[in-house]
DNA sequence: TATTTTTATCACCAATTGGTGATATATTGT
DNA sequence: ACAATATATCACCAATTGGTGATAAAAATA
């Protein structure tokens, strides 16, 4: 049970570095195919590997694809600003950043999209956590920043942010699989972009008026 | 050719008949195993026919689901309010009514739902078709009402409304496969979506400041 | 080196899926 | 009643899919 390895130098056969064929066949697939191509065959196919090995290591499909969603870490691209941006002004400035900057990752990463798509149709356990991850990171803000400020009105204010954020998915996926507009805008072009940011920023000041 | 029959007695052969069954069959799939779920046999099965006609009548799947699809008449629901509530006031009520009104109905529609997911997925033709009656409808209203109100700030209004239409099908769709809260708030009870209404209107209000 | 264990492949299965030609049955027109 | 046509069923096929037991090959251990 030696894992051990001092050099560089790797096993042709190992179970770990096959497992993360598996993980990385699994994302180039939905990236490629969507959902409806995770076939075991051309996942096992895509990993250069045998399909009797997803059953051997990860005890089939589904868990295979669990541990890939679980794999994703999700909210990554926003812990980081958050770091310690807690300028008393109510989070107007951190949520506007984080909106923002949402808006521009989502677009840019096709997997997550993917996966946010997921959510919306299956109703794994896996994405369920991931879902669960968002809320009590979301808890977090609201609890200690927000809603303190808003008061009597911190629920309106969190109603804002949730049509923001979905919004901004919602437009972000839309954009990818379309090329026709929303509500008259290209959402592929920098303009159209542009607008849909401007329109961020406008309704947060606004919330914060 | 004469299909005219005086009487309510229907033949038990009828190819209009039939094409309905199937067109029954796929919604009713939809609406219960997704889009996943919609195989030929089981689309014949549930329609109590054979396979074999869904080839003869819509020249495969593909063209049944097409049928389908384009058989939705999507705008309907606003159509129907829109009629000559134009009052002066640069689309305000009208705009506030057409969100709050969608809101609820695509929460009570699962199969415009299931619509509006598979547009995020797929790329029909017959799903552009409908996104473009969609953006038609839209542009009368933008063209004719918001877009001379707004002037320079045109195209930040139709952002703004971009933005709450896709939050609004976005919260919906996913009150509908999740049980779990977004923004911490329970998009299935009543108060939850009394908060969105109470946000939808107090944006939209803001916007025209 | 010989043995045991881990890693991977292979051949094969049953069930499902999309698709079609031959055929049967009902309806219509003469 | 008869033929012609429209409607529907059936049996069957090939390809795909999920899944597994037997086996080979590499690596670790003795």
């Amino acid at each position: 049970m030696d894992m051990e390895q001092e050099t560089g130098v790797k096993s042709l056969r190992n179970k770990e570095k096959s497992k993360q064929k598996f993980l990385d066949a699994v994302e180039k697939i939905l990236h490629t195919k969507g959902f409806s191509g995770l076939k075991v065959n051309d996942i096992a196919h895509t990993a250069g590997l045998d399909k009797k090995l997803i059953y051997n290591y990860f005890g089939g499909k589904d868990g295979l694809i669990d541990e890939y969603i679980r794999s994703q870490d999700f909210w990554s691209n926003i812990k980081d600003n958050s770091a310690e941006t807690l300028v008393n002004d109510g989070g107007k400035t951190f949520c506007k950043t984080m909106l923002l900057s949402q808006f521009d990752y989502i677009f840019k990463n096709k997997n997550t999209q993917k996966i946010l798509l997921w959510g919306l149709i299956e109703n794994r356990k896996s994405l369920k956590k991931l879902a669960n991850d968002r809320e009590e990171n979301g808890a977090r803000l609201f609890e200690g920043l927000t809603d303190p400020y808003f008061k009597e009105n911190a629920k309106r204010y969190r109603a804002i942010i949730a049509l923001l954020i979905s919004g901004i998915y919602y437009l972000d996926i839309y954009a990818t699989t379309n090329d026709a507009t929303f509500c008259g805008l290209d959402l592929k072009s920098a303009a159209g972009r542009t607008e849909i940011e401007n329109a961020i920023s406008f309704l947060i000041d606004k919330s914060y008026e």
